[in-house]
DNA sequence: AAAAGCCCCTGGACGC
DNA sequence: TGCGTCCAGGGGCTTT
């Protein structure tokens, strides 16, 4: 589910309830989501004030006043909702009720605040998880080592993105997808800023380094158009396809503006091109790109 | 080392 | 109405 976008979009939606307030409430509704809880998880974060919410590719970093940071990741479908209900006075948040089982399908960790603020965590096929790292070492976590340049950062450059692909028989739809190399880019956003750059997603990746390594003139043109589609991500609230949501509950908006990702057989948007939108299988993932103008 | 394949899980859309 | 099949914003682990 959530690419840079979404999870940016999270962030700046939870940060200015969560930030300075303190965990009062902690209940988990199973042991697991992809993986255990940590251990003493529930210990961990209650009574913690919570410093910060940050972000690093498609991970949410919670750091706590212990020293501790909660590390969220939602997987496919997880969904972060943020609600003003009274936690504290009774158990009941909008229309639920944590106290007596009688709970939506799915909603598997509920997090109330000294503010009176509560966030619930979704997530259907549970692929997301959450984790507790110290604060101080994170970048050393094994979630965040090796993980590529933060793509809206001043690091991702021509001239990086040439170094890493160097060489490289993987094609530009791998090499993207590939957390390794930039972080927080998803299938979406990859079929997206390669359109706008008019790459083809079966191009090597290795064609973005020249024979001395400096970066060709389509490395020049893609790094610009993925900070681009990023940030117009961003300012739409990220992409709604079945699961995300902001954490007021609405959608994004961003598919609407979809040049390639699900436009299988209809005509490209790029002016006078007039092209067909095509679907192929890479990396186990659907692909979407114009053949015409995209080489 | 890099690349390809398989797996985790649930639910919605679609065809018969 | 009720199957069965395919597909889905992710990433980790195993095999080649």
């Amino acid at each position: 589910m959530p690419e840079l976008p979404e999870v940016e979009t999270i962030r700046r939606g939870l940060a200015p309830a969560l930030e300075g307030a303190t965990i009062a409430q902690l209940e988990i509704r199973r042991p697991d989501l992809r993986y255990p809880f940590p251990e003493r998880f529930t210990g961990r974060l209650m009574g913690q004030r919570i410093e910060s919410v940050t972000r690093r590719a498609k991970y949410l970093l919670l750091a706590l006043s212990g020293g501790e940071t909660l590390i969220i990741h939602l997987g496919m479908s997880g969904r972060l909702s943020l609600r003003k209900g009274q936690a504290d006075e009774v158990k009941t948040v909008g229309e639920y009720i944590y106290n007596t089982g009688a709970l939506p399908q799915h909603d598997h960790v509920f997090i109330g605040l000294s503010n009176g603020a509560s966030v619930v965590y979704n997530d259907p096929r549970r692929f997301g998880f959450m984790l507790l790292a110290e604060s101080g070492s994170l970048a050393d976590h094994k979630a965040f080592a090796g993980l590529g340049v933060e793509p809206l950062s001043p690091g991702l450059t021509s001239n990086y993105l040439a170094a890493k692909a160097a060489g490289k028989s993987a094609d530009m739809k791998s090499f993207l997808l590939d957390q390794r190399i930039v972080g927080g880019l998803g299938n979406i956003y990859v079929a997206e800023a390669l359109f706008r750059s008019g790459i083809s997603p079966r191009r090597t990746a290795g064609t973005l380094a020249r024979a001395n390594g400096s970066p060709s003139n389509r490395a020049e043109k893609l790094v610009p158009m993925i900070k681009d589609v990023l940030e117009d991500a961003i300012a739409a609230g990220g992409s709604s396809l079945r699961d995300y949501r902001h954490t007021d509950g609405n959608e994004g908006r961003f598919q609407e503006a979809f040049a390639v990702y699900g436009r299988e057989g209809q005509p490209c948007v790029r002016p006078g091109c007039g092209g067909t939108v095509k679907r192929l299988v890479q990396a186990q993932r659907s692909t979407f790109y114009c053949g015409d103008c995209q080489r």
